[in-house]
DNA sequence: TGTACATCAGTGAACGCGCGTTCACTGATGTAC
DNA sequence: TGTACATCAGTGAACGCGCGTTCACTGATGTAC
């Protein structure tokens, strides 16, 4: 049975989501650590002080931000990386995946684009944790691939870590290209193909 | 016959320069959109009013700042592409370039990774006009080695911007690194040197 | 079902504070003769 | 070399403003009986 919640819980949530909207649309144009509690409750309209029911910081509210950012990504991600078919297939999706996510989520990849090495610590190590685990999780993958038989811990991570940063890159250059005519974004997807295509056959005589 | 500047001049050179270095100073700990006009005055221990005397506002500042982090740099990454020897030397050489820069002007680098995607249009504009210039430098590296014979000019920029990527990656993560034992900077090297390794092996049998 | 009390999300006034920018100024340096 | 005037880096007072945080509050929702 679905566990509902009382009206009480139910319009403090809607209020926190709005929280989380109206922050995540005032960082299209500035840090979060310039980012002001009175700014947010304005666009939310709300008075200051409500601030305080959901969060206690604004510091806080990013480490929010990046959960709703990342914590949906891991299951795509794990499940592009273990996709079967052959390389320029798998090169293909995953490209496919960030490009969609980014014309999908524009404002939350902005956000960890920017505060990746923003001025906010908390919200900083968040951001390194969730990649991390993301590294974690595409070298789970990537040991069960017969292409690593035979590498060592160690190699597969690096690849796995690797594989993240360009997925980090690609989105970044997605963003940049959001804006402009298609075909920018055809040419990052070119980009981004030949360079994932020249690690995949890094790859495949790492062993030679 | 060197110009020797007026004692008028040379003061406030000394007086610019003093407002770069505090600014970076406070820029360890805040990001750029943050950082006050009176927090840098008060710092070098001038009037606020001053600051005005030297730049037009923050974002100026920070503009300056981009030029002096990396306008030195670009002559350094030219020569260490440029340098003959095997892969693994040259590969063991960038890197090198990498982690003493880092370790001479910490700030300076935390500065660019951090601003990069930052709050500040024109300053992220500067930094992306620096990498687009260090990633045709090291193009116009590339096409002069016999491993890119026979490559499109799209894929050697395509290499080179990967380079660039790669060597901003590395950076950043020496940054972090520094702090800590020497230990974790080896630790870095490591991965660092695996992945260009991995690259390396991509450019050989690019054409394959 | 009704009543009496508890909870707690959101309010609104108040606070002290540091901000960016303006303005007319001072006095050392620079320049013309 | 000396004098008279121009320049201009840095000053200090003043401004209006928005900030984060505190506090006691209100009134709808929740709960116990």
């Amino acid at each position: 049975m679905s566990h509902t919640l009382g009206i009480r819980q139910a319009q403090k949530q809607k209020t926190r989501q709005a929280f989380l909207d109206a922050a995540l649309a005032l960082l299209a144009e500035q840090s979060l650590s310039s980012l002001g509690l009175r700014e947010v409750t304005r666009a939310v309209g709300v008075a200051p002080t409500a601030f305080y029911r959901h969060f206690r910081s604004i510091a806080d509210l990013g480490v929010a931000l990046v959960d709703e950012a990342l914590g949906s990504l891991h299951p795509m991600v794990r499940e592009t990386v273990a996709t079967t078919g052959d390389s320029e297939e798998r090169i293909a999706r995953g490209i496919e995946l960030i490009a969609d996510y980014v014309a999908a989520h524009p404002a939350h990849v902005r956000f960890i684009a920017r505060e990746r090495n923003g001025g906010v610590q908390p919200v900083r190590e968040a951001i390194g944790g969730q990649l991390d685990r993301f590294a974690e999780e595409v070298k789970a993958e990537l040991v069960k691939d017969p292409q690593t038989d035979g590498w060592s811990e160690a190699d597969v991570l690096m690849l796995a870590q690797l594989y993240v940063d360009q997925m980090l890159i690609t989105a970044s250059l997605f963003l940049e290209a959001l804006e402009g005519p298609a075909e920018e974004r055809e040419r990052v997807t070119r980009r981004a193909t030949r360079q994932l295509r020249l690690i995949t056959i890094g790859r495949d005589h790492w062993l030679d």
